[in-house]
RNA sequence: GCGCCUGUAGCUCAGUCGGAUAGAGCAACGGACUUCUAAUCCGUGGGCCGCAGGUUCGAAUCCUGCCAGGCGCGCCA
């Protein structure tokens, strides 16, 4: 509210003294209490531009802020200090004041005004449908439906999507696995492809299929594995390669590096329709089982979406050979050594990018571009994609792919976020969804609730790897920020509980005396909330919100300690109740943002 | 080799896109419950902000180079 106030005047002395190019007159609160409660460096950053000394500078400012009226009714002082510092000292009125329009704002306060445009689409998490969501997804999750909340609070347009990749190879050893599982289950000995998927929960799905479809499958798979007991003598081992661990990133991925193209199912097993069919039965169902329990865990997880992509539409649709058609057509893609190519070189790519290949068969990267194509004519006008750093190396061709999919750049954000590193006392412990080794999701929640799970992955930057010991993370939880925050909360609400009813019920009529520094320092806390939302959203830093709400929390239980509410001179204790209102409000909020609930009693 | 991210207290990390004497939590030590919840509060100790230059009134922050760690660099998904 200062700070609006400020800016104005500094306007009208900017413009008087023909200054342009005005740095935002930022409000900081000085670490040093003898320097206000607020300072602008202002007069410093434009010395050389007015072409004056600051300090002189900040006196010509300052008898402008003075000579305000509405200013000089809120400001006790305003000092020049140091090399041209402007300290400002707020006076009794300010807080009043501060306080009766933070009363005023309800359970909205801090709430950014609505611009519907531009619509945004937000996709994040998007893990394959073919394992269970380990913790590095959870950061993700977390990260991703945090910075929506955040968004939709700053007043964005916002619509959350997952993208699902239930098509290619990937999926059809997802679905072989399932069907080895299902035949071992039926007492056929038939063994889980080696670059398959081996973790218990394809035996618990396989034991689902089972009960779905009892012994239907079971004669084709059983000639699957006699064919393969014949032909198993050219079978090598292939070595299993360890990548670092692992967050939005898939180690079988890198195993199959080297793998030669095939067009249908891998070589091992036969190819004939009956098998494909079996193969494309447990794809089908093991994805939609899969799918069916990520989804159920992130609302768990308190995370929700939109819209449900499935990356097989895009091929069954035709818009993917539609795009590609009408890129061709466009000219920026063209065909070399019979292969279709996208011009992604021309913006900002090292190289251009193969869009379909020799064989016939499109790339993933041509799947992402028809998809994106789908999220543009939907009506969005910005596509926020939240990845994994494993995959920033695959950002250039698709700010490339969208620049030409929307005809302008800067349609397409993506933010990369760091992975988590998994530990186990001490020790770096490796992940890989085909070996079913991994720490879940639901592992974490289990040992130390969705609430410290949520504020743990997502109170630092998303720019930050992340380390989790779960060992750790179970014996410290009780260490966890957040109790410290909901604990502030639970005590307002029992301040709020035992405040007599007239009490409670005067609170915002009446004038209010602010005097001791444990209000003021709550108040000046409480008043740049909606700055720190506007500030947290614009740099897509939810985390923020978790520092700001353990400072508020801070300040808080200080002022509690300090400032009895109940059995205080009747002016001063609606005064510090309504402080208390007002805190519950922005913690509360804070809280919701994160995907924490907000106790009122612990 | 090239690209992206990171390097701040013993540990985990903030640091308001260049501001005044660099902050918090945990860990260590010492205090405070007859009162609205002690999951709290108060105090003490703890720092070549990876290293070296540069830019300027001013650098943890911007630039360059180096060192260290993570990730990536496919007609894989």
């Amino acid at each position: 509210m200062i700070t609006e106030k400020v800016q104005q005047v500094v306007d009208a002395w900017a413009s008087a003294r023909g200054l342009t190019e005005l740095p935002a007159c930022r409000l900081e609160r000085p670490a040093d209490e003898a320097h206000g409660d607020y300072a602008t460096p202002l007069c410093l950053q434009l010395a050389r531009a007015a072409g004056k000394p600051p300090r002189v500078l900040a006196e010509d400012l300052r008898a402008w802020l003075v000579a305000d009226p509405e200013l000089a009714d809120l400001v006790e002082k305003v000092e020049v200090a140091g090399p041209g510092f402007l300290n400002f000292t707020l006076g009794q009125k300010a807080y009043a004041k501060v306080m009766t329009d933070l009363l005023a704002q309800g359970e909205e306060v801090g709430r950014g005004e609505r611009r519907p445009h531009p619509r945004v689409n937000l996709e994040f998490v998007s893990v394959n449908p073919n394992g269970p969501l380990h913790v590095g997804h959870g950061r993700y999750a977390a990260y991703g439906d945090s910075l929506y909340r955040l968004l939709v609070f700053s007043g964005a347009e916002v619509s959350t999507e997952y993208y699902i990749n239930d098509y290619g190879r990937q999926m059809d050893r997802f679905g072989r696995s399932i069907a080895a599982r299902y035949a071992q289950s039926l007492g056929v000995d038939l063994p889980v492809p080696e670059d398959g998927y081996f973790g218990e929960y394809v035996k618990d799905i396989a034991a689902v299929l089972r009960d779905e479809v009892g012994d239907q499958y079971l004669p084709v798979l059983r000639e699957v594995a006699e064919s393969l007991a014949q032909g198993q003598s050219d079978a090598e081992p292939r070595s299993s390669a360890v990548g670092g661990t692992a967050v939005g990133a898939e180690l079988e991925q890198e195993e199959e590096a080297e793998e030669e193209e095939t067009a249908g199912l891998p070589s091992e097993w036969p190819s004939d329709s009956a098998v494909e069919e079996a193969v494309t039965f447990f794809r089908t169902r093991g994805c939609e089982l899969m799918l069916k329990s990520i989804r159920e865990e992130l609302a768990a997880f308190g995370v929700e979406f939109d819209c449900w992509f499935s990356e097989t539409t895009l091929h069954t649709s035709g818009r993917l050979q539609q795009v590609v058609e009408r890129l061709l057509a466009s000219g920026e893609a063209y065909y070399k050594g019979d292969a279709v190519w996208l011009r992604t070189s021309a913006r900002g790519d090292d190289k251009d990018r193969v869009l379909i290949r020799r064989n016939g068969r499109p790339t993933y990267f041509a799947a992402d571009i028809a998809y994106h194509e789908d999220k543009l004519e939907r009506g969005f006008e910005h596509l926020i994609n939240i990845w994994g750093a494993d995959h920033h190396g695959y950002v250039p061709r698709m700010m490339a792919a969208v620049e030409i999919l929307a005809g302008r750049p800067g349609v397409l954000e993506v933010i990369i976020g760091q992975l988590v590193n998994l530990m186990e006392e001490g020790e770096t412990r490796q992940m890989s969804t085909r070996r079913g080794e991994m720490v879940t999701l639901a592992e974490l929640i289990e040992a130390i609730g969705v609430d410290a799970a949520r504020f743990f992955l997502v109170m630092r930057s998303h720019d930050q790897t992340l380390d989790l010991d779960l060992g750790l993370a179970r014996r410290q939880s009780q260490e966890n920020p957040v109790y410290y925050v909901q604990y502030a909360h639970a005590r307002i609400a029992s301040i709020i509980r035992n405040a007599p009813p007239d009490l409670v019920a005067a609170v915002g009529g009446d004038p209010q005396v602010y005097a001791s520094p444990y209000e003021r320092n709550l108040i000046k806390r409480l008043d740049s909330f909606s700055w720190v939302v506007q500030e947290a959203a614009a740099r897509r830093a939810p985390h923020r919100l978790a520092a700001y709400a353990q400072d508020l929390a801070a300040d808080f239980h200080v002022f509690y300690k300090h400032c009895r509410v109940i059995g205080a001179p009747p002016l001063l204790a609606s005064s510090r109740l309504a402080l208390c209102l007002v805190t519950k409000r922005v913690i509360a909020r804070c809280l919701d943002l994160l995907g924490v609930s907000a106790p009122d009693s612990m």
